[in-house]
RNA sequence: GGGUGUUUAGCUCAGCUGGUAGAGCGUCUCCCUUACAAGGAGAGGGUCGGGGGUUCGAGUCCCUCAACACCCA
C-alpha cells in the first residue's frame, strides 16, 4: 500500500532505478528522431534556463521514444574560451601565478586539469534531473574529433576564399587583451558628459577681432576678446581672437588621435570652411575640415571630430576620404608614444581628466553638458571596449548568409514562434564579417603557419603546412578561434563529421533545436550557415525558441543581483540560512548584500521546501507559452507538487479498491466501450479526446496547454467525478468492469503524463499498475504513448451528454445547499428536477444514475417534475443551469423568513442576467440570415434554454 | 532613430482561422466525509491599456495614441 502522502525524494530515488542509461541510446528501430543538446559551458553549473530547456527537450525525447521512434538526444559541453580562461586565470592569481610566466603549454594543461575536476559538475546535475540524453555519446568541443572538424572547416573556408586575414577596427577588450565579435559587446546606456571643445581654425586667426558672420561660434563674441592665442593664457596682452569650430564629443581624450573635423556638405553654416584646416590643440597638428553626409547637422554643433583609429563611424568616414587613422592606445588602452609626452602611459580615464583640464586652462572648453550615452562593454570582463586597429581572422559572411536566409524564408527550417524570423532576417541581411580570432590560449588554435617572410600556410596539420612551405621552418598562429566557431559545427561534428558516419547519415538533419532567442545570432544562424555550407543540408528542421526565465518581478536572474534560483534547491529544498549565504556570496558590491538579504527573507521566510523534480518540470511546461520571457512563479511549483500528490492518492485509492478483487482475474486493457455503463463510457470518451489533444499539443510544442489539459482531465474529470461515481458503486458491490476502467484510465493518464513528470509516473506505474495488469515492460519510459483506448467506439456522445447532465444536476443542488449553508452531512428530503428541453428525462431512465446523484448531492428523494408543474416559494429554493431547473425542498432546514431576502436578491440577479442575454440573442437573431446556419442554430438553442429557465 | 513584442480577474498567464471570456495561485463561506486538509463543496472577482474604424457581431482584423520590455544602430 502506498503511503498517504507523496514524497518526491523517495519517488525520485525509486523511479531512477528503472532507467539504466543504455535505455537512453537510440533503439536502432523506428523513425530517426534527434535533438542536439545546446552544449552548456563545461565549467558552469546548471541554472533555471537550462532546467527549463532541458525539461522541454526531455519531454520531447521521452514522447518520441514512447512513440517508438529511434531517438538520439546528443549531449555535450562547450569549452567556452574566454569564460574558462578567466576562471583559471583567477585561480592562478590566487596562487600568485600568471599564465604568461608559466607559458602556453603549462597553462593549457592547467585548464584541462580544471576541466577534468569541474567539468562534470553540470553533467552530473543533468543526470540528477533525469535528463535522458545518450550519455555514452557525450562530446566536448575540444575533443579530438570535434577539433578535427574545426580544422577541416577552417581549411575549407580558407581555401574557398571565405576566410581572410584583415587589418581593421575590432572591438578590443583591454583587460582580456583580445578581440571580440560584435555580439560579445554589450552597449548599455550610462550617464556621461558631452564636452564641447573649441577647435581653432589654422587659418582663422583674426587680427581685428571681427569674426566673419558666417562662422557661427566665434570665440570673441561671447568671451569678448578674452580668448588668448594658443599657448597663451587668459589676460595676455595683445591677444588675438581665434575663430573656432566647436566639436561635441563624449570622449575628449581621443582628440589626441583626431585627423579631421567633419561637417555636413549641405550645412550652410560651415560650407565655406570645407577644405580649410584646424590646428588641433595640445597636439598642434593641422587637420582638414571635410564634408560628409554622415554628419547630422542637427546633432550637437554639426561639427564632428574624426578619430578613425578609435571609432567605427569615423573609420568609415575617413576611409571614404582616404585619411589614415592614428592609433593612440596600447593594448591595455593606455596612451602610447604617438601622443605628446605629457600624456603617455595614462589610462583613458586619467587622460580624459588631464586633457579636459589642459583644454580648460587654454579656454578651449566651451561647455560640458550631462549626456546619456551607449557605452560598449565587454560581455566577459565588463571593461569598456576600445575600437582598436589590429590584424585578425575574419569569415566573409555575405555568401553564407544568403542561403541561410532562404531556408528560413521558405520555412524549410521552421521557427517557433514564427516571429523570430524577423529578427533573424534583420541580422542576416545586414550581416558583418565575423571576427573569429581571439588572443587567448584556451581554444582551437588557428591552423595557419607563417614562415620568416610572413607567408601564410593554412593546413590541417603542421606537417602539411611544412610541406606546403617547401620544408621551411614555420611558426603557428598564436590565436585561437572564437568558441562559437566550433559551436556552429555542433549538429554535425558531434555526429562524426567530416567522416560520413552511420549516425550522421541517420540523424542529420536533426529534428528540433530547443534554445533561447538570445543566441539566435551567436549560434542558431551560424549553425544554419555552416550546416548548409559544409553538409549541403539544413542542420535541423525546427527551432523552438524558449523564453528567458525571469524572477517573479520580471527581473533577469543573475548572481550579481542575488535573485537567482537554483533548480536543485527547488527540487531538494533549502533552508533560509543556506539560501541567504548562497545569494549573498560573491556579489559585485558588498552593500548589495543587505538588500538581497532583505528581499530573500521577505520572499522565502522559511526557505524553500522540497518540491521535487516532477513539480519543477511540470511548472516549466505549464509556463512554456510561446512568449518572450517567463516569469517564474514559485506558487505554481507548489500547485504542481499538489497535483503530484493528487495522482499519488488517486492511485492509492485504486490500489485499495483492487484489493477487494482477485487481480489475476482482471482482463487486459479496456473493456469494449459499447458494453459499459454510462459513467464508464463517459470517462473513456473523455480520455480518448484528451489523448488526441495531447498529440496535437506535442506537435505544436504547446507544453503549457498540454500540461493544463492533462491536469484538468486527471484532477477534475477523473478524480473529482469519475472516481466518485466509481466509489459509490464499488461500495455496493465489486464490479470488475469499473475496476478495469479505473485502473486502465489511471495507467493511460500515467503514460500521458510521463514525458512531463517522469518520476512519479514511473514510480506509480511500477508499484501500483504493472503488477496488477501483469505488464511485461521493464519501465514506463519504454511503454507506448497512448493512442486511443478501447475497442469499437472511442467516443460515445450520448453518454457524454447524459453524464454532463448528471453533473449539472448535482452542481445545481450543491449550489442551493451551499447558498443556504446547509450542513454537508444533512440530507435534503426532496428535490424536483425540471427540464423543458427534456435532456434530463434521459437521466431519469437510469436508476443507477439517480442513485449517484442522490449520494453525491445528499438527497433523499429525487423526482422529475412535469414541464407545467409549478413550485411556490414555500416549497423551497430553485436554481438553474442551462435549461435545467432544480427545486429543492427546504422544509425544516432553513428559516425562510430570514433567508427570503437573500434568496430574492440572488434570483433577481440571475433573472436580470438571463434577460439581458435573451435580449441580446434576439437582436442577433434578427440578422440570422447573415450568419452561418450552425451559429444561428446555436443561438436559437441557447435562447430556448434561457426561456425555459425563465419559465416562459 | 529603425525593428520586434507585451498590455485580459488581486498576482502569473491561456484564449486556434472574428460568435459577448478561462486556468493556476490568492480572497471569502462551509466541511478534518474511511484516496488525498499538498484535500472536498461552493462563492465573489474582468467596460479584455485609451480612442477610432471594418463587420450583423471584435479580446480576436485594421488605424492611431500611451505605457512597458527587448533587439539593432
Amino acid at each position: 500500500m502506498l503511503a498517504s502522502k507523496f514524497d518526491s525524494k523517495q519517488t525520485e530515488h525509486d523511479a531512477r532505478q528503472y532507467w539504466p542509461e543504455q535505455n537512453f541510446a537510440p533503439s536502432g528501430q523506428g523513425t530517426p528522431y534527434c535533438i542536439m543538446l545546446p552544449p552548456p559551458n563545461v565549467t558552469g553549473t546548471l541554472h533555471m534556463g537550462h532546467g527549463f530547456q532541458h525539461t522541454l527537450m526531455d519531454a520531447l525525447i521521452r514522447y518520441h521514444r514512447m512513440l517508438g521512434d529511434d531517438t538520439l538526444w546528443q549531449p555535450g559541453t562547450d569549452h567556452a574560451g574566454i569564460a574558462t580562461q578567466m576562471v583559471v586565470e583567477k585561480q592562478l592569481a590566487r596562487d600568485g601565478l600568471d599564465r604568461k610566466t608559466m607559458g602556453r603549454e603549462a597553462f593549457e594543461q592547467r585548464v584541462w586539469a580544471w576541466k577534468e575536476t569541474s567539468g562534470n559538475t553540470i553533467v552530473n546535475q543533468m543526470k540528477k534531473l533525469g535528463t535522458t540524453c545518450d550519455w555514452s555519446r557525450l562530446r566536448f568541443t575540444m575533443d579530438e574529433g570535434l577539433s578535427k572538424a574545426v580544422t577541416t572547416a577552417f581549411v575549407k573556408l580558407y581555401e574557398d576564399g571565405l576566410i581572410y586575414r584583415g587589418t581593421r577596427l575590432v572591438n578590443w577588450d583591454p583587460v582580456l587583451q583580445t578581440a571580440l565579435s560584435d555580439l560579445e559587446v554589450l552597449s548599455e546606456e550610462e550617464q556621461g558628459s558631452m564636452w564641447h571643445l573649441k577647435y581653432p581654425l589654422a587659418s582663422g586667426w583674426s587680427g581685428d577681432a571681427t569674426p566673419s558672420p558666417s562662422v557661427p561660434i566665434p570665440a570673441g563674441e561671447r568671451d569678448d576678446n578674452s580668448l588668448p592665442p594658443l599657448g597663451g593664457r587668459v589676460g595676455d596682452e595683445g591677444a588675438t581672437v581665434p575663430l573656432c569650430l566647436i566639436v561635441a564629443t563624449t570622449r575628449p581624450e581621443t582628440m589626441l588621435g583626431d585627423v579631421a573635423v567633419a561637417v555636413n556638405p549641405e550645412d550652410e553654416r560651415y560650407k565655406h570652411l570645407i577644405g580649410q584646416k584646424i590646428l588641433l590643440p595640445l597636439v598642434n597638428r593641422e587637420i582638414p575640415i571635410i564634408a560628409d553626409e554622415y554628419v547630422d547637422p542637427a546633432f550637437g554643433t554639426g561639427c564632428v571630430k574624426m578619430t578613425p583609429a578609435h571609432d567605427f563611424n569615423d573609420f568609415e568616414v575617413c576611409k571614404r576620404h582616404e585619411i589614415a587613422g592614428i592609433n593612440i592606445f596600447t593594448k591595455e588602452a593606455k596612451l602610447n608614444d604617438v601622443v605628446p609626452e605629457a600624456y603617455r602611459g595614462l589610462t583613458r580615464e586619467v587622460a580624459r581628466k588631464r586633457i579636459v583640464q589642459d583644454l580648460t586652462e587654454l579656454g578651449l572648453v566651451e561647455k560640458i553638458e550631462p549626456h546619456k550615452l551607449q557605452v560598449p562593454r565587454s560581455e566577459r570582463s565588463g571593461a569598456i571596449v576600445e575600437p582598436y586597429l589590429t590584424e585578425q581572422w575574419y569569415v566573409r559572411m555575405e555568401s553564407l548568409a544568403k542561403p541561410a536566409l532562404d531556408v528560413v524564408e521558405k520555412n524549410e527550417i521552421e521557427f517557433i514562434p514564427e516571429t523570430w524570423r524577423n529578427t533573424y532576417r534583420q541580422w542576416l541581411t545586414n550581416i558583418q564579417d565575423w571576427c573569429i580570432s581571439r588572443q587567448l590560449w584556451w581554444g582551437h588554435r588557428v591552423p595557419a603557419w607563417y614562415d620568416e617572410a610572413g607567408n601564410i600556410y593554412v593546413a590541417h596539420t603542421e606537417q602539411e603546412a611544412i610541406e606546403k612551405a617547401g620544408g621551411k621552418k614555420l611558426h603557428q598562429d598564436d590565436d585561437v578561434l572564437d568558441t562559437w566557431f566550433s559551436s556552429a559545427l555542433w549538429p554535425f561534428s558531434t555526429l562524426g563529421w567530416p567522416e560520413k558516419t552511420p549516425e550522421f547519415e541517420k540523424f542529420y538533419p536533426t529534428n528540433v533545436l530547443v534554445t533561447g532567442f538570445d543566441i539566435i545570432f551567436f549560434w542558431v544562424a551560424r549553425m544554419i550557415m555552416f550546416g548548409l555550407y559544409f553538409t549541403g543540408k539544413i542542420p535541423f528542421k525546427q527551432v523552438l525558441f524558449t523564453g528567458l526565465i525571469r524572477d517573479q518581478d520580471g527581473q533577469k536572474m543573475s548572481k550579481s543581483k542575488g535573485n537567482v534560483l537554483d533548480p536543485i534547491d527547488l527540487i531538494e529544498g533549502i533552508s533560509l540560512d543556506d539560501l541567504l549565504q548562497k545569494r549573498t556570496f560573491g556579489l559585485m558590491m558588498e552593500s548589495q548584500a543587505k538588500t538581497v538579504e532583505k528581499a530573500t527573507r521577505k520572499q522565502f521566510p522559511e526557505g524553500i521546501p522540497a518540491f521535487g523534480e516532477d513539480a519543477l518540470r511540470f511548472t516549466y511546461c505549464a509556463l512554456a507559452t510561446h512568449g518572450r520571457d517567463v516569469r517564474f512563479d514559485l506558487e505554481r511549483v507548489e500547485g504542481a507538487r499538489n497535483f503530484c500528490n493528487k495522482l499519488w492518492n488517486a492511485t492509492r485509492f485504486i490500489q485499495m479498491q483492487l484489493e477487494k478483487c482477485d487481480v489475476t482475474q482482471l482482463p487486459q486493457g479496456f473493456p469494449t466501450l459499447d458494453s459499459l455503463e454510462l459513467p464508464e463510457q463517459w470517462i473513456v470518451s473523455k480520455l480518448n479526446n484528451v489523448i488526441e489533444v495531447a498529440h496535437k499539443y506535442f506537435t505544436e510544442f504547446r507544453f503549457d496547454l498540454l500540461a493544463q489539459t492533462l491536469y484538468e482531465f486527471a484532477w477534475y474529470e477523473f478524480c473529482d467525478w469519475y472516481i466518485e461515481f466509481a466509489k459509490i458503486r464499488l461500495n455496493e458491490k465489486v464490479d470488475q468492469a469499473i475496476l478495469q476502467v479505473l485502473v486502465n484510465t489511471l495507467e493511460t493518464i500515467l503514460r500521458l503524463l510521463h514525458p512531463i513528470i517522469p518520476f512519479i509516473t514511473e514510480d506509480l506505474w511500477q508499484h501500483a499498475i504493472k503488477p496488477v495488469l501483469n505488464l511485461q515492460g521493464k519501465t514506463l519510459m519504454l511503454e507506448a504513448y497512448p493512442r486511443t483506448c478501447g475497442e469499437g467506439s472511442q467516443i460515445i456522445p450520448t453518454a457524454v451528454a447524459i453524464i454532463d447532465q448528471v453533473k449539472d444536476i448535482i452542481l445545481g443542488i450543491r449550489q442551493v445547499r451551499n447558498f443556504y449553508k446547509i450542513e454537508p452531512k444533512k440530507a435534503l428530503p426532496l428535490v424536483y428536477v425540471q427540464d423543458p428541453l427534456s435532456a434530463t428525462a434521459e437521466v431519469f431512465k437510469h436508476a443507477d444514475l439517480l442513485m449517484l446523484i442522490q449520494q453525491l448531492a445528499k438527497v433523499d428523494e429525487l423526482k422529475l417534475a412535469a414541464n407545467d408543474q409549478t413550485f411556490d416559494e414555500t416549497f423551497g429554493a430553485s436554481t438553474a443551469i442551462g435549461s435545467l431547473r432544480a427545486f429543492v425542498s427546504l422544509q425544516g432546514l432553513v428559516d425562510f423568513e430570514a433567508e427570503e431576502k437573500a434568496k430574492k436578491e440572488k434570483a433577481l440577479k440571475e433573472k436580470t442576467k438571463l434577460e439581458a442575454e435573451k435580449a441580446n440573442l434576439e437582436t442577433r437573431l434578427q440578422n440570422a440570415d447573415k450568419v452561418p446556419e450552425a451559429v444561428a442554430q446555436k443561438w436559437r438553442e441557447r435562447l430556448k434554454e434561457i426561456e425555459a429557465s425563465l419559465g416562459l
